[in-house]
DNA sequence: GTGGATACATAAGCCCGACTTATGTCTTTG
DNA sequence: CAAAGACATAAGTCGGGCTTATGTATCCAC
């Protein structure tokens, strides 16, 4: 029977790339990484890595077996799992990697749908493209990301994906320039109007940056860019002042701002929210739960934003 | 992580029922199981077994743990099968139990698709009983089995059918006794008229006799037995010798035969011949292909028997 | 009810195997 | 061409799992 344990280290090896991140990875040395793997080779009868230069490269055999890894190491966790949730006690850690707005908005209200629950989160505030890393390196066990519909996310493979809620892009507007440009909060605007307007943008490193280029692309021009923050509260801030415009997802408006008028946009962009998984903890009851939880929080969210603005 | 040998362990415990006899099946000694049940049980932070009577008992989560350990180590067998028929050697064992027709039939026509495939067979000729309880044991990884319309098989727990072929039962008589019934070869009878017969049957001891039994009783009346034998051909050889009537599967007719008439029933009763697996194997590309390689010897030998009878 | 048999648990000791440190070989890079 | 990086091999240590031996509880027969 093909040892489980060293089955892991082929598929960390597949994760990691090299002998010696697989090891650290695993709490080994590098010598322990590559005796297993010539005793899984010995067991497998087939060679299941081949040198490629100073490094190694799994061979199709070893793609096979990692394929099979996942599965049983994924079934061996949702055992764990289900063992915790049996005996009640507080273990079942679900670690959760989310980006800001999701951290600040669905997390806290699963947190309060936990309760004495027998889930216990650990959560890390990432950016989608860190988390999906992490995810990969099983630093983390769920990423909540999003993608807009002007630059669609693209996940890694052997992933699962679940849709969470569409947060609609909003132009936030100095409420006397929505006056200006005769229109009430909440009625649409088209952006077209809004290409002279100084600009207030994230750092182009957020994903949000690359979205409000091609969404003012789309309308015909190029934001002149006033000012940059990577934080919404601080664009907000600067709206409120009357320094210039900003588009923004809804779910990333602070709580309680100044004097801010919100509209929808002609030609509308939404941001959509995503729970991905590794497939292999598809099985896991208390990763299956939290996903419950978070879809129920993000309907919670959807509704409250909705009927409040 | 759970250990995937302990997991074994205690599932073969569930199959076993006691420690030694579990302890027996693994090549290993009572402590020695005993032993890992307890690391186990450690492990898993709740017990899995309990004291009943002298025996030990899987507890609640001891069946959740079996329930894993079997798509687990399903997982693994299948595993070593892709790397077996990838690395073309000829391992990739399977272990076939089949009862006698079956094996005369089907299996040798199985044998001859095989060429020189990289899939090696180990065939058992067991009653359909005998085959389910190895299943279940694990001494063998495919069951050929059948029922009878009139008597149904049950299948145990935990396994997986596909249905290879319906195998209609037939009346043989002597060519002289037909003529006096006034019916003509393959023409079908009404087994009333044969209440005066004598019956020649297997024993008791095959499920052939209680769906004799069964079907002379749904035609009102107890047959009156002349000959017993558990072989077939024994049976059809005294049918052509005039001795009496036999009711057989056409499966079972033995290839070359005396003088015989034989006879489809006004009320038909067929057996159903089903191959029968282990939930945990479904996922071995040996077993999945072996299905199908009788599958098609059950559609050419069910396509021979209706041309040629 | 008592003795024997059966079934599992515990104890003690042995041995294999997996890990570590140390060293060697090959590749890449400056 | 030297030096660093990456993996393999060698040698030694240590832990874990197996065995044999012994103990304890349950079941059955007489």
């Amino acid at each position: 029977m093909l040892d489980v344990r060293r089955l892991r280290i082929l598929q960390h090896l597949d994760t990691y790339g090299t002998v010696a991140a697989t090891a650290e990875a695993l709490h080994l040395t590098a010598p322990a990484v590559s005796q297993q793997l010539a005793v899984l080779e010995r067991e497998a009868g087939v060679p299941v890595v081949e040198k490629q230069g100073r490094t190694l490269r799994l061979t199709p055999a070893g793609e096979l077996l990692v394929a099979h890894a996942e599965v049983v190491l994924g079934d061996l966790a949702a055992a764990e799992s289900d063992l915790a949730a049996l005996r009640g006690g507080q273990h079942g850690l679900v670690r959760v990697a989310a980006f800001a707005s999701a951290a600040r908005t669905l997390m806290p209200a699963v947190w309060r749908r936990l309760a004495d629950d027998s889930l216990t989160l650990q959560l890390v505030e990432q950016e989608p493209e860190d988390a999906l890393e992490a995810l990969r390196k099983r630093e983390t066990d769920l990423a909540v990301v999003h993608g807009y519909t002007v630059l669609p996310r693209d996940f890694p493979a052997g992933c699962e994906q679940s849709t969470l809620m569409d947060d609609p892009v909003l132009l936030a507007l100095h409420p006397d320039h929505a006056d200006r440009l005769g229109v009430r909060e909440g009625e649409p605007v088209d952006l077209a109007r809004l290409a002279d307007s100084p600009w207030l943008t994230p750092g182009p490193e957020a994903s949000c940056y690359e979205m409000i280029q091609r969404t003012c692309g789309a309308a015909g021009f190029v934001p002149s860019i006033r000012a940059r923050s990577s934080d919404f509260s601080v664009l907000i801030a600067l709206v409120s002042a009357g320094a210039g415009v900003a588009l923004l997802p809804r779910l990333a408006l602070p709580a309680a701002s100044g004097p801010i008028s919100l509209h929808p946009l002609v030609r509308p962009v939404t941001r959509t929210i995503f729970t991905v998984s590794r497939a292999g903890t598809a099985r896991r009851p208390d990763i299956r739960r939290l996903v419950t939880l978070l879809q129920e929080a993000a309907a919670d969210v959807g509704r409250l934003t909705t009927t409040t603005s």
